[in-house]
DNA sequence: GTTTTCATGTAACCCGTTACATGATTCA
DNA sequence: TGAATCATGTAACGGGTTACATGAAAAC
């Protein structure tokens, strides 16, 4: 009950752990690390979906604790939970790193999802690029608009906020033109009217994950 | 029931309705245009607040419509509320807008509070400013310590997402020493350590709201 | 006269936080 | 041995959206 499913949680709890098992202290800390300080979550929210996705067959408590090299450390009881992906929980991840719908490219989500490039199809990463730089123009039309039709009923420090909230925004699109174009640099594939139709795609790792 | 009482609803509202009085549909026009893209609010949250605001004493629903130059145009039963600020709902604003506190500068809330600066005291749009802006260095310490910590396992994606998170808030850094600037420059007072002690600070409007 | 837009509202839900409760482990 | 931090959880609440229901006024 209260089910509890924002997407963006469950993303980054699954990728995460597909990079390494962890338990959920430690998940919660490298989840706020990954987002940076844009984005936070708190125990009330993650250890809920981890108990939901353990429900669901897509994570699995780690039995035995391997690395033993320092003797002890570990006494009979273990208070740690240490959660792994299962297969269900690959497939889900996958699943969810193919979808480049809005849900990859709303302000909810597009930073997890970024932060996933890594493990995310090179094409999917440029659909979802150009999705937020079209999302993000049409709100620039948008504001513009308004801004137009009541320029002149507005003090100045709304319109100074309005200023600078448009060239947020449109710094943004500068940098996601970077990045689309460093993308196309890099992997010249998947395009309608594009040249390069041999099998030149290494479905990842192509634009210079390093870690 | 079901309260709903965000501060930056309440405060837009009272603020609206404080330069003129409107019906609820309008209302909302007006304030999503005034706070631009970044921020929006449906009826669904809007029509509940103007509801408790009205049990509240704060604001009153407008009995006989003034203007009536060009003949009919209303009939015997009335579609629209007109909504206008009390004398309640001015001092509740008056002390919203006197606020110089986390509420005026964390991230919800800031855009509001700078929004109606126009109606703001000189001294209190300075402690605003300042505290956003030192609430603003105290995350980027954070994140940049952070990234410090973990600059070697992140995938040249992360960095990339965490780069750009870190100039879009040293951006609005600058923006904010702009603009303190603007204020110290044209309102010196209200400060410990200045001369200029003398009475030559008029409460509100000495910065350039030009309404 | 029918479609759009204006206008008001409500109920159900969603996603998340806060505050609390509890206990193990580490460090001074 | 006592305090700080690690670690796991839950219940209550909060603030908002979505979807729905309804009807008047304007535009075509």
């Amino acid at each position: 009950m209260t089910s509890n499913r924002s997407g963006v949680l469950e993303l980054a709890v699954l990728g995460l752990l597909h990079e390494t098992p962890m338990h959920g202290y430690e998940l919660r800390k490298r989840l706020n690390a990954l987002l940076g300080a844009f984005r936070a979550f708190s125990y009330g929210s993650l250890y809920p979906c981890l108990k939901q996705l353990l429900v669901l067959g897509l994570i699995a408590e780690e039995t035995d604790e391997p690395q033993d090299g320092s003797g002890r450390a570990r006494a009979g009881r273990r208070s740690k939970i240490v959660y792994r992906l299962t297969a269900d929980g690959k497939e889900r991840l996958q699943n969810l790193l193919t979808e480049a719908g809005p849900a990859a490219w709303e302000d909810d989500g597009f930073g997890v999802h970024f932060a996933f490039f890594g493990q995310t199809r090179a094409d999917i990463r440029l659909r979802i690029l150009e999705g937020r730089r079209t999302r993000l123009e049409e709100r620039l039309d948008g504001v513009r608009a308004a801004l137009a039709r009541t320029r002149e009923r507005l003090d100045s420090y709304t319109l100074e906020l309005h200023k600078h909230g448009l060239e947020s925004v449109e710094r943004e699109v500068r940098w996601l033109n970077e990045l689309i174009a460093s993308e196309r640099r890099s992997d010249p594939s998947g395009y309608p009217g594009s040249r390069h139709a041999d099998g030149t795609q290494h479905d990842a790792g192509s634009g210079g994950p390093g870690r």
